[in-house]
DNA sequence: GTGTTGACACTTCTCAAGGAAGTGTCCAAT
DNA sequence: ATTGGACACTTCCTTGAGAAGTGTCAACAC
């Protein structure tokens, strides 16, 4: 079996992303040319299509990418601290706000497709992400911190999702200081019983 | 002292208020025509002029108002409570998902100006009422419960504030069980002391 | 068989020019 | 005070012609 065969495609399929993701970031999605695309990695239009069958699959694809690129930076992250919860989080939510305030590929994708396509871009996109993000976050604290009950779990990895995600569109003094902050409450709302009283 | 002048000129802006929110909820603050507003109420445009000096003071005025009659209704949520802290908390919340979720000004808002005038409302404008309604939540809280902690307490209003907003552009299921989630998650953090500790 | 080239229909962008309509201001009239 | 008209200026809308881009096809080359 050609195994190689497929090793080639997904070469040119990265170097296909490579390209696409330097164009994008340089001047944005819609000003992406396919012909441009083709000839900037050294292939014909028609390979192009046989490896993305429309330009909008290549922003898939590339949106894709950049996500799970984002997730594995997360997953370092916490792994980096698979002793302190705390830190753990906060390391995981400063890789992500460093990476989402600087990332030249989010911005252009965002400010690509005019009016109507941002609106869904940042609902269907970013649902996807969500959904992915939280997935991943809890599969990891139900494996690394197993004690943690369960309802206060996925109400603390939601809380660490959706302000993550505020925090990158309300940016706060920094990032540091954000990370800190979502780290404080998400390890509070983890480690809480539901059956806390207010003190006297 | 001629008092009434005062509430006729506050009339007046009413009434523009009014036929300002009916036009912009109809078809978008950009198709508004400052004629057209001082017609509907029957004044020159000139004086539309004397009370509002520009079409974006008028949208200015109607974001403001339509902020304040929000906090109203929050305010309301979480004095129907006063002797619940989740319950007035997932009033509150409901309360603003339900409005941001049929509330057609709004909506009207964000995509009235097209493309990077949707960005500077997104920021410049949510980031006040961030600004406002987190103040008023803490101004409450500090006062209908003393006794929770201030560290706590700035956390909890925080991931308030936050987490409604998220589920305002993410949508959940339905406003009434995003409200609990919420609720549930903001009353863990206020009632936790950040010395808690992992069950063996 | 796989990849390239050129051609194709179709849609979308890009200008340019002109006219229409809207904003904001001023002033005489009431 | 409020009005109506007139004003300069800007923005929007339409029209049309041309360029450029997308996606597909078939003939051809390796």
């Amino acid at each position: 079996m050609p195994r190689f065969r497929e090793t080639v495609r997904t070469l040119l399929r990265e170097r296909l992303l490579d390209a696409a993701y330097e164009a994008v970031a340089d001047r944005g999605f819609d000003k992406l040319r396919m012909a441009h695309l083709a000839s900037a990695v050294g292939v014909s239009r028609q390979t192009l299509y046989s490896e993305f069958p429309s330009k909008e699959a290549v922003g898939e694809a590339l949106f894709q990418r950049e996500l799970e690129r984002c997730l594995v930076g997360i997953q370092q992250g916490l792994d980096a601290h698979r002793d302190d919860l705390r830190a753990a989080v906060e390391a995981a939510v400063g890789f992500t706000l460093t990476l989402a305030g600087r990332n030249p590929l989010i911005k252009a994708m965002l400010t690509s497709t005019g009016e109507d396509g941002l609106l869904s871009y940042l609902t269907t996109r970013s649902a996807a992400a969500f959904d992915l993000a939280t997935a991943m976050a809890d599969a990891y604290v139900t494996e690394a911190w197993p004690t943690i009950d369960p309802v206060a779990r996925e109400l603390a990895v939601d809380a660490a999702v959706r302000l993550t995600a505020s925090h990158i569109v309300q940016a706060g003094p920094s990032p540091e200081e954000s990370a800190r902050r979502v780290a404080d409450t998400v390890v509070r709302v983890a480690l809480s019983t539901g059956r806390e009283r207010i003190p006297r």
